[in-house]
DNA sequence: CATTATATACTCATATTGAGTATAATAAGG
DNA sequence: CCTTATTATACTCAATATGAGTATATAATG
């Protein structure tokens, strides 16, 4: 009996951010995560997912961070004997175009997930979300309280401020309530696309943690090309979050923390007055690893 | 053939603060961290953890998050086959007695990083380091620059401020310059007390994790008695960073964020002016689980 | 009652942040 | 050429947060 053995799985939350939309590297037309055994030939989990993602969907990747192992007693279904742990990393990438014609996995972070994309107000979904959310409120009568405070909060309901953070909360609670289609439910609209096994949950803890880094580490330039002006940053940040922000700000911000530099050449394609370009100062990484990134979450 | 199987290990990085000493659970007389195998009775990697803690150190746990899974190549020298996948947790704690007289494993943090404690000064033990240090960055003529960056940077050295959160990038660089016994190296002094395997970098990994986290998030609380003075918080806090803070400001930020609430009782063994005690308010935890707490960093 | 020690209140300069207004540089339409 | 639309960039200002103090309060001790 060999006690403590399982099978181990890697996982990639692969995501880039291409016309400002943000997106996921999927396989399965969209269904699932890039995934695939931790092998005795890997050196590492890390150079194990890198060549799961090669095979599965031969797209390059450069920025790497775990995310969080899961090891759920359902996930073990297909599999003989043992448990199944699933070990989750976060990448970054710049959307190359599809190597010999095949169709690229990339589907939108807000296909899965559009109650998370504020950019262009509340959206609509959420009506029909907090609806239901009310009724699973009231549902029961003793923690009625508990769950009226959790709703709340999580979708900034009765006062409290939208938390474009809290997205594996919010997955969460809608599990919980039994308003995802991976809870069981029959409900079908408004719901968001779901995913095989917990891979939607996987990518709610990607999109959580990418929404929180950018914050105070200089992470976006991972997703941006050389060159870009100060909008296309603004936009892919703003991609990311969910919101809109303040473009003066945002531009004193990243200015003013030395993240950028000028290349001296300038962008007239954005319609009015052309727009200087400006290149990542990798230099910054060095200087101060960890001095970090703030950027406005003014919202517009 | 099974490919994708391996051994699987729950490891605990288990902190307590007493007595103004932060201190970590250990086995083997402080040689190494809770740990076991995760079995097929355990319904989670959490519990599963649990049960092991609670075998070995007979200690309660509360709080409890993941920290990182590591799976490296030399780790599984004594296991036949497959490969060795730990998943580390930190757990937060009061220190409780040691039920039944067995000895309690607590040992302090600064045992295993005595250049981590900076609440007397710039510790000692730094000046021999950093003669190490520089003779490391000496010693190759390529990388010279690179490595007097990165030693400056994470130790705080020509003009660079010291970093409390660099835990582990510090450990990796003392691992790297061959400073450290893990390392195989044959010095003795002030590179602090190794421990079995990579259990230290793990502690590391959990001293860095909780001394960015007090800043953004009311976990100090998990550490502290049910009712307790601000000072008292405070040197929990100074313990944990390794850094002494400043009082007034350290009462202005916890107040206005209104974490505590007075219990309306005093305590007077404090030696000077009886100091009013306070509780956690928990209210706080449904109201904003994550609007955090800000820590006032302010060295003295 | 002076001394010592701690607790707590208040002050103040500076930095950061949120939210604007003002001006500059281009293209397109008439 | 002039107006309008559109984006880029500079500058202002109030509110707040932060770092670093000073001042005062309440106890114990001798």
């Amino acid at each position: 009996m060999t006690i403590g053995l399982a099978h181990a799985e890697l996982i990639a939350v692969l995501t880039a951010v291409t016309g400002n939309d943000p997106r996921v590297m999927t396989v399965r037309s969209g269904d699932a995560l890039p995934s695939g055994p931790f092998e005795l030939g890997h050196r590492t989990l890390q150079s194990g997912l890198r060549e799961w993602v090669r095979e599965q969907t031969a797209h390059p990747v450069g920025y790497l961070e775990q995310l969080y192992t899961f090891a759920d007693r359902d996930r073990n279904n297909e599999i003989l004997g043992g448990r199944t742990i699933s070990i989750s990393y976060l990448g970054l990438v710049r959307e190359q175009p599809a190597p010999g014609g095949g169709r690229p996995g990339w589907h939108g972070w807000y296909e899965y997930f559009p109650w998370e994309d504020h950019r262009h107000g509340r959206p609509a979904v959420l009506d029909d979300i907090v609806e239901r959310l009310n009724s699973w409120v009231a549902v029961d009568p003793v923690r009625r309280d508990q769950r009226r405070r959790r709703a709340d909060f999580t979708f900034g309901l009765n006062d409290a401020a939208w938390n474009e953070d809290l997205v594996l909360q919010r997955y969460e609670l809608l599990y919980e309530a039994g308003l995802v289609l991976e809870a069981g439910c029959t409900q079908q609209s408004n719901s968001g696309r779901p995913m095989f096994a917990d891979h939607r949950r996987i990518l709610a803890t990607g999109m959580a943690r990418l929404r929180a880094k950018i914050k105070y580490r200089p992470v976006v330039f991972e997703l941006m090309p050389e060159n870009f002006t100060l909008l296309q940053l603004q936009r892919t940040v703003e991609a990311l979050a969910g919101l809109t922000l303040h473009k003066q700000n945002f531009r004193r911000l990243i200015e003013q923390q030395e993240l950028v530099e000028e290349t001296g050449a300038t962008e007239s394609e954005t319609g009015g007055r052309p727009a200087k370009l400006f290149r990542f100062r990798r230099a910054i990484l060095e200087e101060r690893e960890l001095a970090g990134t703030k950027l406005p979450l003014s919202r517009n």
